[in-house]
DNA sequence: GTTAGCACTCGTTTTAAAAGAGTGCTAATT
DNA sequence: AATTAGCACTCTTTTAAAACGAGTGCTAAC
């Protein structure tokens, strides 16, 4: 059905109609068509055609005597039919040089910034969810008179610590009791397994100092699941300057305040009901995204995977005349890089 | 001498020229000043006395024939000389809410966002800077058979933490020499103390493991000092868009990445030399500011401090014609919040 | 010293005309 | 039956000219 909507020269004409205001933000008419395109047709021949594709929906006329522009379904079908599948050797482009040792934060922002700048978009990267992750080493520390310090240690050896205030000093060997107490219990939980009620049976066992011991727990349980407010970095923001159809003062503002604020662009990360099976990438073309002021934008995410259900996001937000594949191909490269990147060599 | 340059009545003038031009952002002319104020004289004799002061560099004209505008002296004679000094109770706007548990980026975040807010500016704000902090507590753990735990405390009761990679485990009783010989060594002292010569001495003594000592003490070195990357928070960069003067495409597009990158903005923060003695407030007009690319903008700084020689900068960016009154009073009234808002009780 | 009056300047707004790009349709062509 | 040349028509963009208007500087009178 679908698949014989489209003949194979309108599929040609499409693309070349696509292509071509890619490139120039400008409606494309029918000679440029007749000229681009290797097709041989006189600007007549395209104009019937493209009367078709206007019929069909895949684009549309910003007013009489303009050239056309693609419309939504218009980049759908490019998206998903017309983009050559080059199946390039996923390294093409230069690597990215990750160092291990370095702080996860500091990689995320560089590569967010890696990502705009190759691409000319915005970009968004979120740190990986660590739900499902497990708890690996857990201790305290008398600080000083009034403050331990409690730390814990993920999987991933993502680190956590928090001071918390106490009347009194434990003294150094119901210290000891404490974390060999809280090691037995919590090591290998999941936070999701780390509940109100695993931590009553705790305080129990912990017997004396329960009240101080009660402080001291809800504030591991607190570290632990701090991260909830998960961290999304952005770059390039002001990328979206470069293209006139976004940077009418209204829009502009809108766009730039929701990178800042960045509130929104969490449904981005959480919504992955269409990811595609194959690829792990999506896109959002206009009004598809989650986010109603992007509705003039397309977006193009794709989830990396540490592992152990591990996950984060990475993304690119630009007009919907992005360079679908190019930003698809650097998505790919990226996620193939960080994909597992940070699991522990062996532990 | 500059004392006489200015007699009462174009003080008056200048005060009424300025005041206007920050409401409209258009250039104000004879008449409106004629009405404006309660000096009850013709446009006329304004038009001379304004030909006086563009003739002594306190306006300027956009073009024959356009109202008066004020220039950097003008503006500058303004904030020195001509806000009122209301002095009033510092703390008539609402107050901010510190919780002194919260983490200390989040309520800098916070506080960000509110001045924003209030002053519809650009805000930045910068984590208090720890050269001068000492080392409180130090640990090493053991987290896995290859991954050893590093946490630094430092007054202030800020964590610093790091894992290092180790080829084998240390033992339980040479991990609790190195915390003691680590703890004796290096607690109390500064982090500008903290030199390569103390790390060689330590090394020294350290004896045996010298070889995985030395990783871990490079280790702790590089988690104390770390922070050499300032951390600097900014909220409300999109409200330089509405303001005209800054909005033509070009300057918003640089101003915006300025804001982004953060790069320059440090200079901002470092620059201490023009501090104002008695408010700790600094006012940067237009070229003033040690960023080339704001040259356009007016800033406003205020140092906070929270005792010991750990201080933080918070600021508002915008337009020349900004609300210095308004700015000054909120960045006074957040200052006096901050200042030494989390140092510890007691300790 | 102040002010009314007026000619003059220069940016902005308005209006009209011209140019240009592209279409849709018809009739001729292959 | 599909393609194409040709042409009238539409609608935006560009250009040019005119009118407007805010504000000044100067002069002469008060």
């Amino acid at each position: 059905m679908s698949e014989q909507e489209l003949d194979e020269r309108k599929k040609k004409i499409l693309h070349a109609i696509i292509k071509n205001y890619m490139e120039t933000g400008e409606p494309v008419g029918s000679r440029t068509i007749s000229k681009y395109t290797d097709l041989n047709l006189s600007s007549a021949t395209i104009r019937n055609e493209m009367a078709d594709l206007e019929e069909l929906g895949y684009i549309l006329q910003p007013h009489t005597s303009a050239g056309r522009i693609p419309s939504d379904k218009g980049y759908r079908f490019y998206v998903d039919h017309l983009i050559e599948q080059k199946d390039r050797e996923v390294s093409e482009m230069k690597e990215f040089v990750i160092e291990h040792t370095e702080k996860m934060e500091r990689v995320l922002k560089q590569m967010a910034k890696l990502l705009a700048n190759n691409t000319n978009y915005a970009s968004i990267i979120t740190a990986p969810q660590v739900h499902a992750n497990k708890v690996k080493f857990l201790q305290l520390s008398n600080v000083d008179s009034s403050h331990i310090l409690a730390v814990v240690v993920l999987e991933g050896n993502i680190v956590k610590n928090k001071i918390i205030d106490v009347e009194e000093p434990i003294d150094n060997e119901q210290m000891l009791k404490l974390n060999i107490l809280l090691n037995t219990n919590l090591t290998g939980l999941s936070i999701d397994q780390i509940n109100l009620g695993t931590i009553a049976v705790l305080k129990e066992k912990a017997g004396i100092h329960s009240n101080i011991i009660s402080d001291v727990l809800d504030a591991v349980a607190e570290a632990i699941s701090e991260d909830e407010d998960l961290e999304i970095y952005t770059s390039g923001a002001t990328n979206i300057l470069k293209y006139p159809e976004l940077s009418d003062s209204g829009r502009v503002s809108e766009l730039l305040t929701e990178f800042e604020e960045k509130n929104q662009l969490v449904s981005l990360v959480t919504d992955r009901f269409s990811e595609e099976e194959n690829t792990g990438i999506q896109v959002y073309i206009g009004n598809e995204a989650p986010i109603q002021t992007m509705k003039d934008c397309s977006i193009v995410t794709a989830t990396y995977e540490l592992g152990e259900g591990v996950k984060g996001t990475i993304g690119i937000i630009g007009p919907k005349r992005m360079d679908y594949e190019n930003v698809m191909d650097n998505l790919k490269t990226l996620k193939a890089q960080l994909d597992g990147i940070w699991k522990k060599p062996k532990s």
